[in-house]
DNA sequence: AAAAATAGTATGATTTTTCATATAAATTAT
DNA sequence: ATAATTTATATGAAAAATCATACTATTTTT
């Protein structure tokens, strides 16, 4: 196998190889996004909202991969661009609940088959094999790691 | 198989999956990092510096993942604190090289160790057959990531 | 039914990160 | 050899993200 098998420490690291994996890999597609007036963190809750609308602010932040603080704000400002909506959960006035405008709905949408197309052309550049292995390894990870982390629910799963 | 597979963009889309698993996975040894006053990224610097000593900024920064203009403040608070040094390169004046003091290495192959640690524990969650392909997967993918970013020094080879 | 504890969201202050660009050295072209 | 271009790093200003904590509503305990 030639030179391929390096013996760095980081290129054999689980946690270095998932964040420059992720860091690299998202590098176009995020630039992609930014290129149409979205910011990354924007991106993300319209793609959980798609699979999950009217969710709470706390449970929205953890799918979306950011700090409930963080989701608070961004959430103004997609209301305030009119792609979301903000509506109190009536059993208990404490939460928050996000869903999808029209146009937000609209757009999701669009990005979502823009991702799939990415996703489509990236996993292309792989060996069948690698590319039919990575992402089952990934949920397995996922799956362990969620049962792991009690207190917060899961990212996998749905909202019960 | 009952339930695991659920519909939802996110969980089928890799980016996501790369960016989930990444966040979850780091949460704990990074909060440990934190607990021992370094930041993440100086731990991702110490980290690249065991495997290769006195690289310029520009590929440091790649390797730890981290714009240059970052990497030049890092670099600074570091060497402050005595965990690194700057060097110029004799053969051209632009370049500047970061290396580990000693202090500087004793911390960062400690640090190295903690790490196998716990992914030698996060590993063993994992069935047997996920934990063998999940590295070999993302290696998979870096590798044509690197080869499809021509220009950029590659993630997962050695300097030249 | 208070009191105490917990859960959900918001906000000011701070820290982290990015962006644009300046500066300086090396390389390439004329 | 000079000019133009490219490469490497640094830096001020701006934007993004985090942290601590406040506030309010619900739940649990006594």
């Amino acid at each position: 196998m030639s030179d391929s098998g390096d013996k760095t420490f980081v290129s054999n690291y689980l946690l270095y190889l998932l964040a420059a994996s992720s860091e690299l890999a998202s590098e176009q597609f995020h630039q992609q996004i930014r290129d149409q007036g979205l910011r990354v963190p924007e991106w993300r809750v319209l793609a959980c909202l798609v699979d999950n609308d009217n969710m709470m602010i706390t449970h929205l932040a953890r799918l979306s991969l950011m700090e409930q603080s963080r989701m608070t704000r961004i959430a103004d400002q997609m209301t305030q661009n009119g792609l979301l909506e903000r509506c109190e959960d009536s059993n208990d006035k404490r939460r928050v609940r996000v869903r999808l405008t029209n146009k937000g709905r609209k757009i999701a949408i669009d990005l979502v088959g823009q991702a799939q197309i990415h996703e489509k052309k990236l996993l292309s550049t792989l060996k069948d094999t690698d590319a039919s292995h990575i992402k089952h390894a990934l949920q397995a990870l996922l799956q362990t790691l969620d049962e792991n982390t009690n207190e917060l629910p899961p990212v996998l799963k749905r909202e019960a």
